[in-house]
DNA sequence: TGATTAATAGGAATCATTACTACTTAAACT
DNA sequence: AGTTTAAGTAGTAATGATTCCTATTAATCA
């Protein structure tokens, strides 16, 4: 993989949020600095930072979100506004469960909590 | 909620299989009962039914499928071949660690475990 | 410093899903 | 039973996220 400033500046947008971003939100930042940088470099270039293990794929309600936090960790999605938040989760008795089932090789696991943010939670109170 | 066949037609087929089935393998079935049935009345029937908690909707991967099984469970994707299978596993102290947490109001969870499934372990052993 | 080839910009193509519209039909109401 | 009316349908167009294509640019290396 060469270098490439595109792909540097990809990277480090991700690396300065937490918010799970989507390839269009990725866009519109690295356009700040990458005024003509098209879309398609920005998702040709997420998709060689996710298989080459720099960054991470989220799948979220059908939406594909990236993560540079590469640490095992689980997410909370806000089923009004979206929003993902990081979740510290210890899964006890997971890796047993799942190795004792004979059906299948487990590589790994994924857990989405899904309900609603504080904030969409004031907001429905306030109407 | 009318009844139609259409709607009855594809319910059926989906109590009928645990594949866990895209709308498209759902409309190839439905059709060989009624032929000129269109791709759209199964997608908006499918979401119906989802909607009226008749049936759920799974993420894999960014696809959408559905699965007439609605007691509370989570699958396993097998990252080759796509199939998903069911799991009953038990997750100690996720409700009370996601209680817990004061900034979201959790109602739901669903946790997806990944890897290589039997059949595709053979076939790599195979090549 | 020139050759090689990965990477890019810009736009076209794809694919799953949803929206639109004129027609059909379930079912509520005489 | 016949009429009304609004939900449902078939067929097709539109959408939107993502990928693909191609001529050009630029990183790397002999």
């Amino acid at each position: 993989m060469r270098k490439s400033k595109q792909r540097d500046a990809i990277l480090q947008v991700l690396q300065g949020t937490d918010s799970h971003p989507t390839a269009e939100w990725i866009f519109s930042r690295v356009r700040r600095e990458i005024p003509n940088i098209s879309l398609g470099t920005v998702y040709r270039n997420l998709n060689q930072l996710a298989d080459g293990h720099l960054i991470q794929r989220i799948f979220d309600d059908g939406h594909l979100r990236f993560d540079a936090n590469l640490h095992r960790h689980d997410h909370f999605r806000c089923i009004h506004c979206q929003r993902i938040l990081d979740l510290e989760v210890e899964l006890v008795g997971l890796d047993e469960a799942i190795s004792d089932d004979d059906r299948f090789n487990a590589t790994g696991y994924s857990l989405e909590v899904t309900g609603v943010c504080n904030e969409c939670q004031h907001e429905t109170e306030e109407i």
